[in-house]
DNA sequence: AAATATGTGTGCAGAATACATATAAAAAGC
DNA sequence: GCTTTTTATATGTATTCTGCACACATATTT
């Protein structure tokens, strides 16, 4: 009943779920890890900037050039005009989007499947301690950005994520 | 309460806490992603083959042994002989098994951040609930190494953990 | 109008990985 | 006992992805 125990036992959850997720959503978008996280990214907020776009996914710019390079060339994501002279507007392509639902399906049957042995009354237990941990770990908002680069906002609404509240918390809080 | 909710949840945890111990073990660990697995799972079983490591890790054969060039090039993996007079024996130098340890500890305070608000009651449930996915979702021997390839054997014994556990009921009935 | 800041794209280099192949040792077949 | 096949490791080559440094264009500030 040791907290490292826990630690540990927690740890190889996250890694053992994030592996599967990684395989299912890599094969789907290509181009490396941060493709799907782009395609989803880019999907929940078009006209997202290039700029921004780094942030959530968590690649440098130009490393972000790159891959909005390979996606257009792939006719999944368009370079816009964005609100500004100098930035871009990404939006995706209705391939893009559409590659995007598979990877978020993908995803979705991953999770679903390592939930499916467990009761439907472990599984709303489940629910309110990953809450408080997601809630807990949320920094601020670029991080909760980060955070849910992959969630699909379909099936979990922004107005109960915990990280997003979180977030909101923590802007009123410093302002 | 929907499940593909908890589902979305419950990836957005294990991406975020993924994300969080792959800084910590990687920077620690240097050369790429699966060098920090590499120094663990030598520690934990020495004398460790080649192909042996690379199935763990999740890496193809010739990755590891360039891998493990890199590694033995920092002073802390050793090839010394191996059971056959093909196959090569890993095994950590001082310093190897020091760097370890420094990777397991970051690893280690990284969760166990993300848990310290928590209540110990409810940390208890969630080890329940933790140890019911991780059983339900290993598939066999090989798959078990791999989930635990970053696992602190000291804090969380073989005779216990629900992957080793699951990992035998399986091997016990495909024989 | 000039200086600074912001946003995007490019040249170049490096790290890490995979594929195909080579070499050595053990095991199996005859 | 010798050949064939399998197993284990290592290397040559190429690709992919990423970051750093820099260049350019557009806003913003002074």
């Amino acid at each position: 009943m040791s907290i490292d125990r826990t630690a540990n036992l927690l740890g190889a959850l996250a890694l053992a779920l994030t592996d599967r997720m990684t395989v299912e959503t890599e094969t789907c978008a290509m181009h490396g890890a941060a493709a799907p996280a782009a395609l989803v990214s880019v999907g929940v907020d078009p006209g997202l900037s290039v700029g921004a776009l780094a942030h959530t996914i968590g690649l440098t710019h130009s490393a972000t050039v790159r891959l909005v390079d390979r996606l257009s060339g792939d006719g999944l994501v368009q370079r816009r005009d964005g609100t500004d002279g100098r930035s871009v507007g990404l939006h995706l392509t209705r391939r893009g989007a559409a590659r995007r639902r598979a990877i978020l399906n993908g995803r979705k049957a991953v999770l679903s499947e390592a939930l499916a042995s467990m009761p439907i009354g472990d599984q709303a237990a489940l629910v309110s301690l990953i809450e408080a941990l997601l809630g807990a770990m949320t920094r601020d908002r670029r991080h909760a950005d980060h955070i849910c680069r992959l969630c699909d906002e379909d099936v979990c609404p922004q107005a109960t994520c915990p990280v997003e509240c979180a977030a909101r918390r923590i802007e009123v809080l410093s302002s």
